[in-house]
DNA sequence: TTGAAAGCGATACCAG
DNA sequence: CTGGTATCGCTTTCAA
């Protein structure tokens, strides 16, 4: 790789000028300019990142923290993500956490040494050690002291139990994700709401995580729990899809027997027979915009609100 | 942050000392040792990896290339990969090309300017720009003189027409992936060994791009040019799932009407139903592996041979 | 066994 | 406008 004093040289310029040049910040006379840029382009040199980032104390990288990228939902984020932080030249360090703490603490620490510009994460418990940071949360509020951008979750939860109460719903179970995750229970706010509105009774069943692997043991419990439930508002798709395959190996045929609400913005949803009615989050928006934010923020613009609605 | 000198400073030695003390490299007494220890410890430093980095041109960090992340085969490749590089002590740079050639030549650029310890790659023609950095094709194969993790096409498109031979298959349609993807050819050739030595005729039907969001007209299309189609052998899960849908639309059967075979491991083809069939293609593990091969060649250990097979 | 010092490749201050 | 030089934080000779 060639460096700035190869520039210079090949250019007969200093080090300095190159480096203005480059960045094109201070005085530099047209004529030395021309010099070189044909000097790079001769010498297909490109700067250094590591270098400037050691200087300057900050890099042109992001960290982004997921729970779990086999989860669907999560690569539509980074997706998101990765199309906004690109736009404003900056680069992905992909931290995938698994719901491990000691991951996601290593992750942070990884992110510092290598002065990562700002933090996305997704993961709910980051926020402590993201003190020195700029960070933003995707699809989860800690605080309001935090920048966040979620889609809105008690509307959410309204629309899944609205769609529910229109067909006569019978027995209703309401999923609840890990109770740390506190717009799993924002979401069931709005639900409950609905469901007591209408005179609706209905059960909670909790699951422990949103990964995929516990998702089959989750749907087996729920008929084990309540064998006669008609209705089911389900914490994300993966359990939707898993609960209905669990009913229909029982012998009930969805959605006369039974019907699920899933809760994502899962593209294979939209593939499914008998069709998934799903309340779609803007999972990719999610990812975008709270790059915007971020970037906003790393470039020093003000950002008015702490915390933002997708759609 | 705290740096080496702030450490030195508290452990009453030089930086050297220090430096050696947390590599373990070169002589360093054991009182010094233990007194650098409990500064770091005291101080809670952790070394800055641009510094390092920028010292041995080669940073902790592993670029990674992916055609299209929220194609749900490369989130699972992601993963393997991710869980071998961190066991190692590497992370990674996402890099989702997008099935973009501009976006890919960026990317090897910034993987070089990063100076990563090496590239993982899933997307079809970027060896070419690799030159100098260690790399390993995943899922692909371009040619004998690179290091590449895949499936076994072949057999893997065996195995698809010999499910559909099985159960009488009427006119049979074998999807294409795009002609610039090698094993997409080799599974077909898989595919055409087996129908053709059970005397069965076979149309082809190409498809551009393996992207979610072709796949819909894809679909519209193969129906339009073979109405009377009982077999498909499609070039993914994600294909098979839109024919599968399309087939239903249309009001045809599966698989009595129409039969569907797909291929990946998309966690979502086991959720549906009626049940498609598929070929696994075991994307975790070509992650994982090809993250070994890749480490292994890094740390300078040999790699036997070029091309493995997974599975 | 230790520490002083020379880089790694870029930036930015400051004198000219 | 330009160039010399200190600097970022760390590693690695090399001499002591």
């Amino acid at each position: 790789m060639r460096t700035i004093k190869d520039v210079a040289k090949l250019a007969g310029v200093s080090v300095a000028t190159v480096s203005r040049a480059l960045n094109k910040s201070g005085y530099v006379s047209e004529k030395s300019q021309l010099k070189v840029e044909a000097a790079i382009k001769e010498l297909d040199f490109y700067p250094n990142e590591v270098a400037r980032s050691l200087f300057q104390k900050k890099s042109k990288l992001i960290g982004l923290l997921l729970p779990d990228i086999a989860n669907p939902f999560f690569p539509l984020v980074a997706k998101g993500v990765e199309d906004k932080v690109n736009e404003m030249g900056y680069k992905l360090i992909l931290g995938n956490v698994q719901e491990n703490p000691l991951k996601e603490a290593e992750y942070i620490r990884t992110f510092a040494q290598n002065n990562v510009a700002g933090v996305l994460s997704a993961v709910e418990s980051s926020s402590k050690d993201l003190k020195n940071m700029p960070f933003v949360m995707l699809d989860r509020i800690t605080s309001d002291k935090e920048y966040s951008v979620h889609s809105d979750d008690y509307q959410g939860g309204t629309l899944a139990a609205m769609a529910v109460s229109e067909r006569s719903p019978g027995q209703v179970v309401v999923m609840v994700g890990p109770r740390s995750v506190s717009n799993s229970l924002v979401r069931l706010a709005g639900s409950v709401k609905v469901l007591e509105e209408n005179n609706l009774t209905y059960q909670l069943f909790e699951t422990e995580s949103y990964q995929f692997d516990s998702a089959q043991e989750s749907a087996h419990q729920l008929f084990e729990l309540f064998p006669n439930v008609k209705s089911i508002i389900a914490s994300n798709d993966i359990h939707a899809l898993t609960i209905m395959r669990e009913a229909i190996r029982r012998g009930l045929s969805i959605p006369s027997d039974v019907q699920v609400i899933g809760y994502d913005d899962n593209p294979y949803s939209k593939l499914m027979y008998p069709s998934l009615s799903t309340i779609a989050q803007p999972a990719y928006q999610i990812g975008y915009k709270g790059a915007e934010i971020l970037c906003n923020r790393i470039e020093g613009l003000k950002v008015k609100e702490k915390i933002s609605n997708c759609q």
